[in-house]
DNA sequence: CATTATGTGGGGGAAAGTGGGGAATTGTGG
DNA sequence: CCACAATTCCCCACTTTCCCCCACATAATG
């Protein structure tokens, strides 16, 4: 049961997004509508039904606290983690704070990623894309164990 | 259940800090309101639950005492570890002293972090904040153990 | 073309956050 | 032991934010 494809969204004057509804059914099912959303390095939002969450936080907290790493990430991503749920009409409600970190404005782009979606705002996500593109490219002969032998 | 997100908060002249309705409920029932905060070598301040804390401090204890660094974690935790309760209104009154450390003026910011809330001064926790995500992407090669195979 | 689902916007009531006055308590110095 | 000062706590009032609900626009379906 993975999330995947890409809805062009409107974020409204208050800062609420409607869900698409093809997945609305199945977030009141995997979860009673209950998400979190956290913020994600590259500038985007990262929107988990609630049960994955736990799975990541867990793991998050457990991580050595003297680790200097390990506090950034956990400050990042524990820190911005807010629990929501959907309203009568099947939005949530973006914190002011997380839409000012990823930039969010009028026009959104909400992207299926597996256990996650993902938020972006419009403009930084056409930027974004022309230059993963690239960079994919340019680094194709230096890859970390775990991809050398990928077949997709 | 555990302290997540982030939440702007005033501190007003007579240093106090509504906690966030969310979260008073579940700390009378945790630990009857019976909090203790501390500071952090980040100078923020630390606030626990006082069952949490009491675990902690256990542990900090049993370090081994001729270890500098053991001593010094103990001094800076134990020795600044105050107790307090929430008041009527759902506030906590934070020491002066504390107050200076973190240097905290009238706004701050409060992040859940797991088991424990974190405390920033608004300035320092932006400033911060900028200087983490380009350190966590610049050292992205170089990851200890416990985060080479963190999957989000 | 009519009808239903989906997306979008806004008004208003309730709840949470904020600030200050004054009583009670604690602590300090004489 | 008393007097004074500083701090802490409780209460009230104000402001802001959030959330529920209704209404309309737009798109999909038969």
């Amino acid at each position: 049961m993975h999330f995947r494809g890409i809805n062009n969204i409107a974020v409204d004057a208050k800062g609420r997004m409607a869900m698409p509804a093809r997945y609305r059914d199945r977030l009141l099912e995997a979860c009673g509508g209950r998400l979190v959303v956290t913020v994600d390095q590259d500038h985007c939002l990262l929107v988990y039904p609630l049960p994955e969450w736990e799975v990541i936080e867990e793991k998050l907290i457990n991580l050595p606290s003297l680790n200097k790493q390990s506090r950034l990430l956990q400050r990042l991503l524990i820190g911005h983690a807010t629990d929501l749920e959907m309203d009568g009409q099947g939005r949530i409600l973006l914190p002011a704070m997380l839409r000012e970190y990823a930039g969010l404005k009028k026009k959104a782009v909400l992207i299926g990623q597996g256990k996650k979606l993902e938020i972006w705002d419009e403009e930084t996500w056409a930027q974004s894309q022309e230059e993963w593109v690239e960079a994919v490219q340019a680094d194709e002969g230096n890859l970390p164990a775990a991809l050398e032998d990928l077949s997709l």
